[in-house]
DNA sequence: CACCACGCCGTTTTT
DNA sequence: CGGCGTGGTG
């Protein structure tokens, strides 16, 4: 490349940006912070930087590093290096911490003592190793407490504690079960070791770790990367931030950015004080604000500003936007939940009229909160995507898929083993998983595989012993296959056939419709795009990728799709229209965060999701909310009167299509049958159809029904008892409804 | 050991 | 509501 070329980059670099950016670009060495608020071009100042970096210093792109926080804004930052830096943009690292954290395992498992192909342990299989831990204590535990030490365990090594050093970090006092706990965590450490296996949280613990045991480790990792550049910084937790610090610690070519205002992941052990004290830890610091806001127009960010001013302990900022005015956002309010979905789905359609779908997005504090609105994109036929949530890889077919996947791999996963021993049913149960787990013990045969196979060594006998000898088979076969490297493809049909899961799942599927086959077939499809992306793909490799994903990519789909997320996964992101769902006291804030006096992260999490908007936003709420099963009744969100007077229009009163708000519970509680003629009936005691008076004693399990308003169907079951009685119904159109005895108008067929 | 019906119970955010 | 453990039955 020549000057006159190298001239053109810096220009055209350095033309899409204003001056304190162009600055921070140009800060090529040393330790650099830009600190500044939402939407003022951080991200872009990023891309611009390494595009700066490659270009006018010439440095090798491979040099380059940047971390983000989630694999959304990874991928986001990914094409726009392309864009920006053109191809040799995609010779940098650009990943998560988290995927940083594998990536480095895995080219150095040698260091655990590991193979190349270890397990990655996700939350269920934490959890399903703890209570098996726990059996070994006196007393029940039950699965929330499972959970807290997990969560306890979790919450340790995002600190660098170990099993060994607790004590000097840790006041146990604080801490729920604190005579064992430290006792758990040792066991559940060897455990994992024992598996094979590493958690979430080691992926950047134990990076860490071998950081301070192996300096070689760490210079390597410097010479490799002399450049790092850390997005979202205020959401870094000590572990993460001990990563940046030894990585970049020798060449201090750093350059992280943040906005104090956008910390929303206190609750899992990040600090904002990281990206505060950034100047006490590198004392020669390069410190650069940003206060033009290209996102929003006036309105909005006024709003938001004028909410997170409430807040204490802010690192002061201005942040100002050319866009005069705007569209006024407005508050609407709806009867219900229900309603307030339709309400969202009117303004999607409005805003479809001269918005593309993929400029839009509702977003909401709780996941639970997407099923409603999901129900209602789907009645009217928008398309829209659902990011985060129950995730495609939480499903049981699909867990048990990969069970298999990862006992073929690696023969000691203990978790993976738990679940293939007896999926599908096998006659191999709780007794003789014990048996085969003690044997294992005694016999120190480490991989299941083997164990099962040795009849006169895993504890077993009889009918159970066939089974445990037939699936050795299986799992023996599999393995040959995975390591000839067969097409991944043919490869799950070939287990779904040689297990009988298909069957299993076909099985289901015809009888309940649960579609699980369905989605066996998106499995496919994610392990024929892997193979067709990697030029070296293994099943073990395949499923580490995986480990670290939470939605499934589909890059078409995305573009004519509305987005439906929560807030935290809204971040870094923007939209044309954003719509807030569930603008209510106890929601957002969460009561939680109120329970325990502190709404502060709540009201950056609503900074967050209002700076999400560049042109039009709405909120809504809903006056009552099914919680629980029940209704209950919610107020506006406390957050609105600290929105300065003016910027919101607060509409009350609307229904869906103009028209009266349709009666409340009405689906809920049928209507009083109207004066049907009596109808004969072949049960005793059951005059006339209209006779409001059932009694329990009339109905059992299995009777035939017929409803007056529903028609034929089958009693599930009976609920409670008295005047309150409730019964089941399974409908002849598949749909199952819960009714008040006493209230409803059966009668037995 | 597998299956199913019953009843209890919980409220958040994620890599 | 919906998910999950459990206890009874075949
Ligand atoms: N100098 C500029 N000229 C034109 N547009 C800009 C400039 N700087 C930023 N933008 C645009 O402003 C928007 C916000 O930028 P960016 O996403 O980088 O902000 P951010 O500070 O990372 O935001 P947040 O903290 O909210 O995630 C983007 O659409 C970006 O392209």
């Amino acid at each position: 490349m020549n000057f006159a070329t190298m001239t053109d980059w810096k220009d055209q670099i350095l033309s899409k940006l204003n001056e304190p950016q162009q600055q921070a670009v140009q800060t090529v060495r040393g330790p650099l912070l830009i600190l500044a608020g939402a939407g003022s071009g951080k991200t872009r100042t990023i891309i611009h930087r390494m595009a700066y970096i490659i270009h006018v210093e010439k440095v090798p792109a491979h040099y380059l590093a940047a971390v983000t926080f989630t694999n959304k804004a990874a991928a986001e930052m990914r094409s726009r290096l392309l864009n920006t830096a053109g191809p040799i943009g995609s010779e940098c690292t650009v990943r998560t911490f988290h995927s940083l954290g594998l990536y480095l395992l895995r080219r150095n498992a040698q260091y655990l003592e590991y193979p190349e192909n270890f397990s990655i342990w996700d939350d269920s299989d934490q959890q399903q190793a703890i209570s098996a831990i726990l059996e070994k204590f006196p007393g029940k535990f039950n699965k929330t407490q499972y959970r807290y030490f997990a969560n306890s365990i979790s919450a340790f090594k995002d600190k660098l504690v170990t099993p060994q050093n607790l004590p000097d970090h840790i006041d146990l006092d604080e801490y729920e079960f604190n005579d064992i706990l430290q006792e758990v965590y040792q066991l559940y450490e060897a455990r994992k070791t024992a598996s094979f296996a590493v958690d979430f949280a080691d992926l950047i613990s134990l990076p860490c770790h071998l950081f301070e045991k192996f300096p070689e480790l760490l210079t390597r990792w410097q010479n490799r990367y002399p450049f790092w550049l850390i997005d979202e910084y205020q959401d870094t937790n000590f572990a993460q931030y001990k990563f940046v610090q030894h990585v970049a610690s020798r060449d201090k070519n750093l350059c992280v950015v943040g906005d104090d205002d956008q910390a929303i992941y206190g609750w899992r052990g990040a600090d904002v004080k990281n990206i505060l004290d950034f100047g006490t830890d590198f004392k020669d610091a390069t410190v650069i604000k940003l206060e033009e806001n290209y996102r929003s127009t006036k309105v909005i960010l006024d709003i938001a500003n004028g909410v997170i001013e409430n807040n204490y302990e802010r690192m002061a900022k201005h942040l100002f936007t050319s866009r005069e005015g705007g569209e006024t956002p407005v508050l609407f309010t709806a009867a219900d939940d229900v309603q307030e979905a339709a309400k969202v789905v009117s303004l999607v359609r409005q805003s479809l009229t001269d918005t593309p779908a993929s400029e839009i997005a509702v977003l909401y504090r709780t996941n639970s909160q997407s099923r409603l609105l999901e129900e209602a994109m789907l009645n009217a036929k928008i398309n829209y995507r659902v990011y985060g949530g129950l995730s495609f890889f939480a499903r049981k077919e699909i867990k048990d898929i990969l069970a298999y996947f990862k006992l073929i791999v690696n023969g000691k996963d203990e978790a993976a083993f738990a679940r293939v021993i007896n999926t599908p049913p096998r006659g191999i149960g709780d007794k003789s998983v014990e048996k085969i787990l003690t044997a294992r013990i005694d016999s120190r045969i480490g991989d299941f595989t083997d164990l099962l196979a040795q009849g006169d060594q895993n504890g077993l006998s009889g009918k159970a012993r066939d089974a445990a000898a037939k699936l050795a088979e299986q799992l023996k076969a599999l393995r040959k296959k995975a390591e000839a490297r067969a097409d991944l493809g043919f490869f799950l049909d070939e287990l779904l056939e040689m297990t009988g899961l298909a069957k299993v799942y076909e099985e289901e599927d015809r009888l309940l419709g649960s579609g699980r086959m369905e989605y066996v077939g998106e499995l496919r499809n994610s392990l024929l795009n892997y193979q067709r992306q990697t030029s070296q793909a293994t099943l073990g490799d395949y499923l580490q990728q995986i480990s670290l994903i939470t939605t499934t990519e589909d890059h078409e789909a995305e573009k004519a799709s509305v987005s439906l997320m929560t807030v935290h996964n809204a971040k870094g992101l923007e939209f044309e229209t954003v719509i807030i769902a569930g603008f209510e006291k106890d929601l957002f804030p969460h009561f939680l965060a109120e329970r325990d006096g502190d709404i502060s992260e709540e009201r950056r999490l609503f900074y967050v999701a209002v700076t999400r908007a560049k042109s039009r936003l709405y909120l809504t709420q809903a006056e009552r909310r099914m919680r629980q099963g029940f209704y209950e009744q919610s107020k506006t969100s406390p957050f609105l009167n600290e929105i300065p007077h003016g910027l919101l229009r607060v509409e009350k009163g609307y229904s869906v299509g103009g028209s009266a708000p349709k009666p409340f519970k009405q689906s809920f509680i049928p209507r009083a049958p109207a004066a049907a003629k009596p109808t004969a009936s072949s049960s005793p005691g059951f005059g006339s159809g209209i006779n409001p008076q059932n009694k329990g004693g009339k109905f059992s399990s299995g009777d035939k029904i017929l409803h007056s308003n529903f028609g034929k169907g089958r009693v599930l079951r009976l609920e409670g008892d008295g005047d309150s009685q409730r019964i089941h119904i399974l409908f002849d159109d598949g749909k199952t409804r819960k009714f008040i005895l006493k209230f409803t108008d059966l009668k037995i067929i």
